[in-house]
DNA sequence: ATGAAAGCGCTAACAT
DNA sequence: ATGTTAGCGCTTTCAT
């Protein structure tokens, strides 16, 4: 009796149900229900007979059945494009640690490079969500009807879509972008240059534009562009175009750290030394930003305050019916070594 | 009529039911059913006549409903530690590439550092998952025969526990460690020290005791060993303090990529020169691994491959009833950059 | 505090 | 091919 057989005859039945609990605890269904139950009535006595009697069966309450009944799950969709984008890990960790605090739980589905998140939204509604997070890409119109419809708020997280009447949560990336184009003139650059991710992505489209708009303002030149896709290769590619130009830009500002980084290497392979001949600035602070290895000045995407607020949103609209709202939240320019302070520097300028 | 009101009242009902559709189509709701279910006999005349009463509806199956009856879900809980860790975005990739391929969907929860992933698993129990994949976390026995009672298969993912009767798929670490000893002695190196990580990872144990044994094996340098997490940060003061020791090691094994990019980075601050001075090993092949900035010299895991089996394994527990088994699949070293070619190289030697 | 009974939205026999 | 019927496991009145 000592040691256990292998072949354990442990439990006939895979998954009982409330019932055989009740009768096996000699109270009724109602009463295993309750006691399963924060908060409802039931005596200390009859929860300890009914929880004696669960354990030794090995009955879990089904989540499921729950949910069918009460025509309401505590599932949240989350719909993730660029998984591997190292800006995302740290926000799916957020994101799951918020969610999980408030009871919730998450249904994910990956998205392929560049699908509209509309299949997977269609999915995850089977699954009666009560919400849903969709990082990365964007939902037809359509589809934003069809949550409307249900009531199934949708919160999109770096990405925005005008008057689409839908939740968005964003870096505010034009201003970021016009930071960035008044630090690189305040610092005396002359000839910047910017590695763009693609333009399919709102954000790189506003990083762009705020760049392009606040150096059109201040100056004459003609910001040369490579790029289109955000990653590694691209960014290394793009930087060795760029700086093997005629009139080599002085300095490059990469839609995101990634971009940036490509471009780093690309230097290094091209002899040429950052910040002395020219300047990077990327866009994100992931964790490796701040590496000795690569020191990046960039701007921060304050990622703890993107969640609080994305959570903020959702919460609001899922428990008290609030109507959809844009979240702006500011980028915050981090100073490191890879943009050169010229004596030729002017005072900061407000955009 | 042409622009639709604002606030317009599209539906009352947010999510109506097969038999509401069923009225509408004029049609019996098991009809309904049938026309949502592939491979079920309906005449095209009925399927058409569901359908367009359901997209007129907003009808969507309720996915939640059909599992309760059919006793059944298509859902699989992954429960993920360290998923900020880069090697693990990438595996998450797959993962769920794969398990949405097969017609499963993901019910995702993070573990917090160091918990064990019993509570986690509990809770996806509820969800009636039909299996379970563990990364970079244990459970007890306790919960593994507690999965095994309800038959849900569990399988741990870079984790393997002895004689816990669970499925595991690992990379060979112990095979590995013993590949980076003959590495580094093959090369003409005498005084190779260990940077590790965390001792509570069965990868990190293993990845020492190889390495460690196949050096005792082959010459008698008590290796020096420090560290004790994964991050790039105790890489970084590991290797400091190892590299300040008056008989400087001439290798650095680190348990991790992460671990080793800290390293680098030590060494450059140091002074040091990679691999002239000393020679730098990884572990896990994460991207950044070959970008030019690190260029690192480290041992592949084989991610494809070991998602191959994770899925392999689970589905033949679920859908076979097959039995657990360990699996492990062979790491692979990648030479790059950062180890040294001594003159004294002396020829391979098996281990 | 407890039990009896109704029913959530669906699938799966069973007839026809 | 279609409709009828009986539940899945649970929560929630409604009595008591």
């Amino acid at each position: 009796m000592r040691k256990k057989a292998r072949g354990d005859v442990q439990a006939r039945k895979p998954n009982p149900s409330s019932i055989v609990v009740a009768r096996l605890a000699g109270v009724s269904q109602s009463a295993v229900s309750r006691a399963f139950t924060t908060g409802a009535s039931v005596s200390e006595a009859t929860r300890l007979k009914v929880m004696r009697a669960a354990k030794k069966l090995g009955y879990r309450p089904n989540a499921l059945a729950r949910a069918v009944l009460s025509r309401q799950s505590d599932l949240i969709g989350v719909v993730m494009g660029e998984i591997t984008n190292p800006f995302y890990p740290e926000v799916l960790e957020l994101l799951l640690g918020a969610l999980e605090a408030k009871g919730y739980r998450v249904l994910l589905k990956r998205l392929e490079h560049r699908d509209s998140a509309d299949a997977a939204v269609e999915e995850v509604l089977r699954y009666r969500v009560r919400g849903t997070i969709i990082t990365s890409s964007i939902v037809s119109d359509e589809m934003a009807r069809e949550c409307g419809r249900s009531s199934v708020p949708v919160v999109l997280f770096n990405r925005h879509v005008k008057d689409l009447g839908v939740t968005s949560v964003c870096c505010d990336n034009v201003d970021a972008g016009r930071t960035v184009a008044n630090l690189l003139l305040d610092t005396g650059h002359v000839r910047p240059a910017f590695v763009s991710g693609s333009d399919e992505a709102s954000t790189n489209r506003d990083r762009k534009k705020g760049f392009l708009d606040r150096l059109a303002e201040r100056c004459d030149w003609d910001v040369p562009i490579d790029g289109g896709e955000n990653s590694h290769a691209v960014g290394y590619h793009a930087a060795k175009r760029l700086l093997s130009a005629p009139s080599r830009p002085d300095a490059l500002f990469c839609a995101s750290d990634l971009l940036a980084f490509g471009a780093l290497d690309a230097m290094r392979d091209l002899g040429l030394h950052v910040p002395k001949d020219v300047s990077i600035v990327g866009f994100d602070d992931v964790p490796m930003a701040a590496w000795p290895a690569f020191n990046l000045t960039t701007i921060r995407q304050q990622r703890q305050l993107m969640v609080r607020e994305t959570m903020e949103a959702l919460i609001g609209q899922i428990e008290q019916g609030s109507a959809p709202t844009v979240r702006l939240v500011p980028g915050e320019l981090v100073l490191r070594g890879t943009v050169r302070e010229s004596t030729r520097a002017r005072s900061a300028t407000a955009a």
